[in-house]
DNA sequence: GTTCCTGCAAAATTTTTGCATCAGT
DNA sequence: ACTGATGCAAAAATTTTGCAGGAAC
């Protein structure tokens, strides 16, 4: 088959945990301290398969009992996309999407349905090629890509 | 070559008069009046090569003369996205932008450039034919897709 | 001890909605 | 005439910013 992932975008617990740790390896670099609000929500994502909103990760931080302000959480996401350790997205909706940015370049994409909203990640090895030999051909330095494919879902077809 | 339209986006004129007119007609058989307002956004937008905020819209219609509310181009925008008329993306800016959508099917995509901001559409077949192969091989019934590349343009590169 | 981080509240933006009025059929 | 369309202003929702206090180094 053509993905590494399979049609979800699963990732071992062990690379989550790893990118957790290599978020806060980046961010020290970088000249950040570590605070509790910014790695809450690293350890948050890291946890998480798919993309969040702002407001999902200031709920679930709350429900976790580890309480963040929503400002913070906006705060960090900047710092960490800033940084690549995070990739934020949108897919139309009110609220811009995040989700932990794997460094070895290993990403999904995502299907949303247009009927009951729901978020689901895909990856394909040949749609990869295809967008490869596209940015060869632009005049464009392409260094990052999404793709939104939008349609009804198997549950909302019945 | 691979793509139907080239590196941009530029529909032939006579293709952006038909979907105005295409775009009064959906829209009149949808039991829709024909208002100033309205009118006014399908003629902009069949008049523009690539994707504008409601914002921006909004701007080039005063300064055509033709004036009308903000409000009304959302309304306006809402409707004819609605109706699959226009597009609506989100290229990771504040604003949501839309773009006439051809009844054809045929359609561009974007880059956007890292540093300037600035958006340029373009087209490729194979790039489409991975697209339907993904979207054969998924549970969803894919009808729609956006794809977003990032990265420096040639200006920003220099 | 200095500087960054955090949280709250206020502000800025973008988009939606209420309502009175106008225009299209 | 009836009903939808429009414009303005107000509201709602999302994201950003100012500032004081606390934490990290």
């Amino acid at each position: 088959m053509s993905t590494g992932q399979g049609q979800n975008g699963h990732g071992h617990g062990a690379d989550r945990a790893a990118w957790a740790a290599h978020a806060e390896d980046a961010l020290g670099q970088a000249g950040h301290r570590a605070g509790g609000a910014r790695r809450a929500v690293v350890e948050l994502l890291a946890a998480e398969d798919c993309c969040l909103t702002a407001q999902e990760i200031h709920d679930r931080l709350r429900a976790d009992g580890r309480r963040a302000g929503l400002a913070s959480v906006y705060r960090a996401l900047e710092v960490l996309t800033a940084l690549r350790l995070v990739h934020r997205l949108d897919l139309g909706g009110a609220s811009a999407r995040y989700e932990a940015a794997d460094p070895s370049g290993e990403h999904h994409h995502h299907v949303v349905c247009r009927e009951c909203g729901r978020v689901t990640p895909f990856a394909d090895d040949e749609l990869e090629e295809a967008l490869g030999a596209v940015a060869e051909r632009l005049s464009h330095q392409v260094d990052e890509h999404d793709i939104l494919l939008r349609g009804r879902c198997a549950d909302c077809r019945e």
